[in-house]
DNA sequence: TTGACAAACTAGCGATGCTAGAATATATTA
DNA sequence: TAATATATTCTAGCATCGCTAGTTTGTCAA
């Protein structure tokens, strides 16, 4: 009996369709309009069908995120042209990187800030977690010995600038300086 | 007739236990915690009080956050000892900065993360809010030329590897080496 | 056709931030 | 001093939130 199947088919689009609604909202008009009632609405169900597929409002905040991480690494891994050198490299990520935060505020906003359940540094830690620090090691690795720490200091660095500058507490006409800057740290010392 | 000052005294009395239970409430339980029910109930006055003393709950995450940055410049400041080589200031400053950040969680979230309708970079930015940047721009000076621009991605570095950690995105075991690594791309090519 | 099970809904609980309007205290004037 | 005007504070409640218990509706198998 193949109805079964199509069951969870539509199960499984169903909720594709919850997650789509909260990140269209939420670059829209802020997570803060992302309300389980509005889902609902959006989705053409009650509010309970939402805890069926997910356990509470963050759990759904979390499943964007994912996205997020994943759609990162893939502009990340995107900007690591083979014909640049190692400085050029960097240069792409960090600046790559930077324009996703600002591209994106909602979704950045998902992935760093807000409470999201998602757990990182872990054996069950899922693979798009992983993979945008595994660009940004790639990139990185010729800078340095440590590449771990390495690459947790320059990611530190370029999400710092990412959040100072969303939050109007650095100069947004200067970010090409500080890019200019933090890639001369690298390829000094890193 | 005194009894207005004296009116106006208490007035000034009643504002700082706002803040201070705010902020009391805030690091034993979490900002969530900080509601106005519960502010009212911590002062003894009824809720609407709070709305003579504040617009809304952001403003007053926003008072707090200023003793914050207060607070933040004095342990800056402190950190610079004029025995230090330049080096070693620009260590002390980030060490000092980091050990705010995780010694006060919540008072590193009001002033950086949470809504607080603070205004920065403007010609109305209260004194407290450039002091901080100003402590961490007399170690950096040493090292380069554009000094606003150095101090501002020095500081991106600092709240990024605060925020990371904070969140469990980086290995806390490995903070003093990332410090180091910091370091040394400061004072190579900063 | 009936009974068992799954799926979805209605309705509502306990909170939240915030505010209108009533009540009370204080100051000013006759 | 008594009456009036003005602050000050409170009570009560609105709209909204995340979330859930209990009921209804739909879908299968016997």
């Amino acid at each position: 009996m193949g109805s079964s199947e199509r069951k969870i088919r539509e199960r499984e689009e169903r909720e594709r369709r919850i997650v789509v609604a909260a990140r269209t909202i939420a670059e829209r008009d802020g997570w803060p309009a992302v309300t389980i009632r509005r889902l609902a609405d959006e989705i053409e169900y009650s509010q309970p069908v939402l805890y069926s597929h997910f356990g509470n409002r963050d759990e759904i905040v979390g499943a964007v995120a994912l996205e997020g991480f994943g759609e990162l690494a893939t502009i990340l891994r995107a900007a690591i042209r083979p014909s640049s050198t190692p400085k050029e490299s960097v240069e792409g990520v960090a600046t790559a990187y930077l324009d996703f935060a600002f591209a994106r505020p909602a979704m950045y906003e998902a992935m760093f800030i807000l409470p999201t359940g998602l757990r990182f540094a872990r054996s069950d830690t899922p693979a798009p977690l992983r993979a945008g620090f595994g660009a940004m090691a790639t990139v990185i690795a010729p800078f340095s010995q440590d590449v771990d720490t390495a690459t947790e200091t320059f990611w530190a660095a370029l999400h710092g600038l990412a959040e100072l500058e969303r939050h109007g507490r650095i100069r947004p006409a200067f970010r090409s300086h500080r890019i200019t800057l933090l890639m001369q740290m690298v390829s000094g010392q890193l």
